[in-house]
DNA sequence: GTGTATATCTCGGGG
DNA sequence: CCCCGAGGTATACAC
């Protein structure tokens, strides 16, 4: 990794034109050739960059970036102030826990916590619009899709609109309805997926992977 | 702002669980207190990190960042390899030009260019699920309401949907037709938006601009 | 503050 | 390769 402070300006021309007038920043130049311009606030997101694939070409005042795209990334140097390069290697990368994932597997152990009689029959089930998370039967044996979300959003009403709609369309499946789950949901949404006649259910994440510890521990 | 070189493990706890085991890495700390952990590759996205507001306290052999919603960051130095610290200064911000606020600002001028007639009754006019980027009036005085995207894509044909249905429950409003106006529609989206009746213009936004640009010399 | 939509989103998985 | 969905999304903007 290569770390340069420089009095600079910017222009990046691709997806949007923008441009950052003379100051002082970071640049971070990674192994894998992506370009990072830093300003000293502002969470972690450069004012400017140019992700790899690219190709970097070092003038004396400026550096020039392409990718293959045709994006453009220049950065004048009016002054370099320091210039360093460490070897940092590969990195391991990052273990996550508790994303939609868990959700959706506690969910598939016991679906009937968001309708009495609900039984799984498949996980990820597909449809040509991609995947529903849980495919179940009720208990008079109809098909309902379920869709699993950390919040219940818009967007997650659509999403799973799409899918009954394709579902639907299949006269040996039909009729398909859904329910859509998550540990919140907005008013919106669920205003939206009432007019839709979607279910909606509010989950207690964390009640349901104490029940699974607790459930562990008597076995 | 701050650049650590260290061999270090990291944990986060807070909206998920997350572990990085030891390796070197850079560890960015901004004026604003936010505290980035790279590594030499993957974009400009940190492996870990912890925004602004934050408290750190700063241990022999960790550091331990903690915010105001709960969430904590712990790093473990095993060996710090360099340590700097630059005054940067007060950015300038960027300067963007392209994104979708100027061409809505750009249409609201001149709706007429989507179509013949085509008069604004008001931007961002809101509905319970959302505000309409520009509702207006055709040549017949009949409501339209205009959907404006960079990249018109099924998304977008979703989300003007969405509003037509909750403006067309209102007997005072109905009928309400839509126009989807970007600078590219995906073919897809024009498809499903020909089925539900939703016209699609292509927008020429540097076209625009520069006749913007015109008349403003003109005056 | 809440809620919605945007983003040069980034990133990963599946066809 | 593109498409789609998730994200500790972050960020801006309107109400």
């Amino acid at each position: 990794m290569r770390l340069v402070v420089a009095r600079c300006s910017v222009t990046y021309e691709g997806r949007l034109a923008a441009h950052l007038p003379e100051a002082i920043r970071l640049i971070m130049v990674k192994a894998d050739g992506c370009v990072a311009i830093h300003a000293d606030g502002g969470a972690y997101k450069p004012l400017n960059w140019m992700n790899a694939p690219n190709t970097m070409v070092e003038h004396a005042d400026r550096w020039e970036v392409f990718n293959p795209k045709g994006e453009r990334l220049l950065i004048t140097m009016h002054e370099v102030l320091s210039d360093e390069s460490v070897a940092l290697g590969v990195d391991p990368g990052l273990v996550k826990d508790g994303v939609e994932l868990h959700l959706q597997v506690i969910l598939a152990e016991k679906p009937w916590v968001l309708e009495e009689g609900l039984n799984l029959m498949r996980r990820e089930y597909p449809t040509d619009l991609g995947p529903v998370d849980l495919m179940c039967t009720d208990r008079y044996g109809a098909l309902v899709a379920v869709e699993i979300k950390r919040r219940g959003e818009l967007d997650s009403v659509e999403q799973l609109t799409r899918y009954l709609d394709r579902l639907n369309l299949d006269p040996r499946l039909r009729p398909v309805r859904g329910i859509l789950a998550a540990q919140a949901i907005t008013p919106q949404a669920r205003l939206l997926a009432e007019a839709r006649q979607i279910d909606t259910v509010e989950v207690d994440y964390d009640g349901l992977r104490e029940a699974e510890s607790t459930e562990l521990r008597l076995f």
